[in-house]
DNA sequence: TATTCTGGTTACTAACAGGTAACTACAAAA
DNA sequence: TTTTGTAGTTACCTGTTAGTAACCAGAATA
């Protein structure tokens, strides 16, 4: 899932699109915002998503340091997810991403005759 | 390539991930810049890429309005690639994943032993 | 005459991503 | 006793993506 061509890049740009750059990662982060989540509520909010790709994108959250990952000893089991310091610092990006958007998007939309 | 279920989504922002939410086109929009750039620069400047998934990625983001193609009936061909006031509006966001990344990138160099 | 140049395209193949369904633990509720 | 609930994991299979090598036009150069 992770391209280690990115990953290992001496160019930090390249490095930092090698964490973030698919597109599974900005939509979690952004559904994530600054609230604390359950992977049940993460695989209900987020869509057409399955439970495999979504603990695959978890896992590679976590170990970048974007998010944190609270397991309860409980059954049945409780695992919660919010984002780091550092997650929490990209949501501005979504934000300047969205307002990108809603500024230049093409409206196409798709005729089916 | 493009995946339909995001570009045909009825949340914005999941079109916008739609349209740039993959590895190699953040990295075509940063070493494009405010420059014109030929077909045959991009292929040796942007690292690991091959020249059908280059073609693929410019004709995509072309599609999308975010790059100008300019052909020019010569021979042999000419072909310059420039970004369109879309494109340039992206650049902004690109720093800032810079930033980001510089500010908060986790120092792990991978030992080969 | 053969080679070079550019910006591709095409066919073939290998690798990878992603979907589905079944399975796990164990407690509580029915 | 069976079902329910959570947060996964695993095996299996399919579909998509990406890489490689060969090929194209047609003028200029050697």
């Amino acid at each position: 899932m992770r391209d280690d061509k990115f990953c290992n890049s001496n160019c930090p740009f390249t490095r930092a699109i090698g964490t973030i750059g698919n597109k599974w990662k900005p939509i979690i982060i952004n559904v994530m915002g600054t609230r604390t989540i359950r992977f049940g509520q993460l695989d209900a909010i987020v869509p057409h998503i399955s439970r495999k790709v979504l603990t695959e994108q978890l896992k590679e959250l976590e170990q970048d340091g974007i998010l944190e990952r609270l397991a309860y000893k409980e059954l049945p089991p409780r695992v919660e997810y919010r984002l780091s310091e550092r997650g929490l610092a990209f949501l501005p990006i979504l934000e300047s991403i969205k307002e990108w958007q809603a500024k230049f998007e093409i409206f196409s939309p798709v005729e089916h005759n």
